[in-house]
DNA sequence: AAGTAAACGAGACGGTACGTCCTGTCTTCTT
DNA sequence: AAGAAGACAGGACGTACCGTCTCGTTTACTT
């Protein structure tokens, strides 16, 4: 029997309607056509916040967008499983373009990247969070190998960079649409390379 | 009517060897290990410049940074024409990718991307910087077009996409590598998926 | 009608160790060298106590330090009253000059002061003190009008003023020293000026 | 003949009107009834100016203030010599008396004073200043002695610090007038206690 | 040679945002 | 009910940059 109940927790707990007011004033901001209208101080008095509130639950203003853009942006796309990759895929890449091209996913998205080119803080939680996403949609693919849809010895790791590659650069860059017929030519491609050469 | 194309300049050229010093300041500035140490005044320091000479040439630091990358970071790739589009597409990843592997390069190119999130300027001309560089690797899937290499109905646009989308992913996630054989393989699987399914 | 005189008091009782702690802490921070480590927050850490408490029995950190003062310190210097006007207030300035001199009282008696410019709670409290002290003086001096030492007209209430000024101004102006043989000077200087001029 | 004309200075000047309005809303800032009124943030929103501008200058508030104290609120009271010590002193104790009393100066010397207490450039630069205070009193007393009016052994530091610490006292602890006539009474007491005992 | 004009190094300016610190209040669990 | 712990809103602090604006100096073309 161990003892270990010596004092668990004591004091205020975390506000969680702070938490929530301080994501969602982000993630508003962040829409806003005025770039740079997101700041601590900004998205404080937005929330109805102190900064320190902030500060003490995020290190940086990257971390809070990422998680803004973890819950809000419901970035959590499904890894669906139907038994055809290129359905699959279709499925996948769709649901992530659209997503990122209609609401304010977007904003945040290019916010978090543009933190975490000068964040250290930023650079590792966006490494983490980018990290998941790749892993997510390589098992879609890796039970197209499973079944014979995709050959063997086919790159995944590249594929899925492919994928996430041609979903930031046009997102970055602001070129090239985002839709769902776009993804539909994107999973083709990429399941036509990888399906090997009959 | 005065025709006044007499006195077509008067006053003090402008000092190339100031321009120079600046961007090689601004390219070892980012190279540092210390991200953020790279601005408008620690780059005028470093270059033993005023402030008001950056700004009587550029319009924004994203611009400096910009001119930087091309001038210094050599970006101008080739756009070479052997006849085969395998082996054209390789030579220009390869160049592509260990030119960003290798250099300050991947730094700058970063530090662009950031700017370009949130300042107008550095958005507009990097945009025109990534078009002309689509265009350049477009021209040479083209080529391979009209030799019947690749599909005629092949989708250019979403290969360019993918091979700067790999780029640029990799490079700003700071994951996976960009090696003259990651390079090999981007253009083989691209080429692989263009050619057509005969 | 219900009596109810059963149930004097509910709950636990004021804690005189916190209160102690938390006068020892004040001093102790304010005789640091490093000034201004005297937070709220820092005695409240320093005595092992949470700030409710401190607020639970002071309005104000000024009203900590005042009572930290009236009973650290030891302000309460005595009223002698020996028959000879000129003893006593030699008595009574030495005790008070003396007593500022050597210990922690200087600190606190400045850190009060300041705090009661910027503080209403504490500039009321402090006018209070200040106020109690200058009628322990001025009884001493009226025993001497009354022994028919000191003129029947003299300005008490300046003498009075004279006397805390010199020490208040030498201890927030940090100049001139507040020994011993300063108090019987000023005393003595003191006495000759009321003493009328016969 | 020496060189030494090398470089005099380089760069835009000092505005003296930014000067002028931050000490200006200083001294405004300070005299509203709202104590606190005039933090670093308010002063410098009310005079228009970045707060780098102030703190280009001034190493802390308490140096604004009493550069402003010096400037504005007249302190530079004069130092009479009609021939008659007594007239003299009056006239001196006066001005500075009814300067205190009437215009907003009292704030500002009170804000000095506090700013004095936990910062140690403000103690630096107002130890400066009273001690050039406590000069210019002083030589109105000595040329007193010089004639025969004051004792020969007078404790002249003791009087200066008298006529001073009566005045702060009364500032700081509110209490008391700070009149023409209460400054009449003082400079009479002085004079009688120095003048030696015949 | 003298005049004129632009570019230069230097650096002060009005602003905005940062991240830290402190105050006084409030919750939560423990004594 | 009081205490220790600690989260909360608010707000000041002092620093770092940005992009603009003087300064006095230097360099080059025009007269």
């Amino acid at each position: 029997m161990s003892i270990e109940h010596t004092r668990r927790h004591t004091g205020r707990r975390r506000n969680e309607a702070a938490r929530q007011a301080i994501l969602t004033a982000a993630v508003e901001l962040l829409g806003r056509p005025d770039v740079g209208a997101a700041s601590i101080d900004t998205i404080a008095a937005a929330a109805g916040v102190g900064k320190q509130t902030i500060y003490r639950w995020w290190p940086s203003k990257g971390a809070v967008l990422l998680e803004a853009m973890i819950e809000r942006a419901n970035m959590e796309a499904p890894t669906p499983d139907t038994g055809c990759v290129l359905t699959d895929l279709t499925t996948f890449l769709t649901a992530v373009f659209t997503a990122v091209h209609a609401g304010p996913a977007a904003a945040v998205l290019r916010a978090v990247m543009a933190e975490a080119q000068h964040n250290q803080h930023a650079a590792e939680l966006f490494g983490e969070f980018t990290a998941h996403r790749r892993a997510a949609l390589r098992s879609v693919l890796e039970k197209g190998v499973d079944r014979g849809e995709l050959a063997a010895d086919a790159d995944l790791d590249l594929v899925v960079d492919q994928a996430f590659g041609v979903l930031w650069y046009r997102m970055l860059t602001g070129h090239g649409e985002l839709t769902a017929a776009s993804a539909s030519r994107l999973a083709a491609a990429l399941v036509r390379q990888a399906a090997g050469l009959e």
